[in-house]
DNA sequence: TGTACATCAGTGAACGCGCGTTCACTGATGTAC
DNA sequence: TGTACATCAGTGAACGCGCGTTCACTGATGTAC
């Protein structure tokens, strides 16, 4: 057995990696293997040693969000999952919503930066965008008082707001109207989190 | 001057309906300039005689939306945008967030069906998106009652809701999950509206 | 401890296909006389 | 009214390029002896 195990994980973690930005930036369709596989420090012919098919890649990149660079964004959010409360929902937002994570491309939500294509999407990426979609919900539907009354229906706008909200700011040119939506919808959301 | 104006203007009409449909469907990078031709009933050369891109043509899709299928859908829902109101408005959001709506992949707003593709678009494409999201912020703001504060944060935040609820219903596998999205949009946009 | 071997991650050239765009042409029709 | 002409929308073959994928290979490294 040549190569480590870890060596392969590796390789195939910088892969993931160097995708997830790539997609981030530019789209499915406008990134190659070429440019996947040079930004992982590769060349083209060994990317079908670790994955089948470019879409295949694609599935792994949008989980790869999740525990990968979503963890560390948490984390510098303050935000605790074992530990929540309506703060830290609000922690959440606050950073969810933020002119920083309006202009960070690279390390956006891949809910924001992929939509139209996980819709026409293989049912392996659908999944992976679920899988966000949930753990966002269950957050903010966790994060709520005992007392509050429909948590899941309220957990779900805030998560509409906050793809919402990012998706139209992102697709407009007119940076000043950008923001103001981007802000209504930071507003929206904090008073569903609150009252 | 041969063939009339009008002959020119219809076959142009043909191919931008055709094309707003396929890119509503398959997104703008899946979408040949010949299945729009074929779609309109030409072949792929004539093409260049109405557009100088496919980027172009684009711009116009989403651009005829506000006056072509999305006219005909605001009249079907019964909004009359010279007299509104929180009915009209609430009207709006009756369509927009409907199952109907979220099941019509071919005539669905382009604001939801397109949004990663416009975010990398040209300067063109992301005008006409944003011209679709000032006419809906403005029929929401304008239906508010006089006396209603924040109005435009409300019309905002209404827009976020409906564009982030339905790309994420439309994103998931999950149809039960989906229904589940889309209803919280629903029922948090008219809370705003009537609040 | 040292060495031969087997494995398989990684290389880079090549393949094949699809698609946006171009181009020489055809032919329908409005206009001038 | 009828006819020759000019225009330009539409045709369809061809071009050229890029990209996903394949494939024969190379060489690094873990393992067996």
């Amino acid at each position: 057995m040549p190569y480590s195990k870890e060596h392969t994980l590796r390789s195939r973690t910088k892969i993931v990696e160097a995708a997830r930005i790539l997609f981030n930036v530019h789209g499915f369709e406008k990134v190659t293997i070429d440019m996947i596989m040079a930004k992982a420090g590769m060349t083209r012919g060994g990317f079908y040693k670790h994955f089948k098919s470019k879409e295949a890649l694609y599935a792994a990149a949008v989980e790869s969000f999740l525990m990968g660079r979503g963890a560390v964004w948490r984390a510098e959010a303050g935000i605790d999952p074992s530990n929540l409360s309506p703060k830290m929902a609000q922690h959440m937002l606050d950073s969810y919503l933020s002119e920083k994570h309006l202009s960070d491309i690279e390390n956006q939500c891949p809910m924001i930066a992929l939509p139209s294509d996980v819709a026409r999407g293989t049912p392996e990426v659908q999944n992976a965008y679920q899988d966000l979609l949930t753990a966002m919900v269950w957050l903010f539907e966790t994060a709520q008082p005992d007392e509050t009354k429909e948590k899941r229906q309220r957990a779900m706008a805030m998560a509409a707001l906050c793809v919402g909200g990012m998706v139209l700011a992102r697709s407009i040119p007119d940076g000043a109207l950008a923001q103001e939506v981007r802000a209504a919808a930071y507003g929206a959301a904090s008073d569903l989190n609150q009252s």
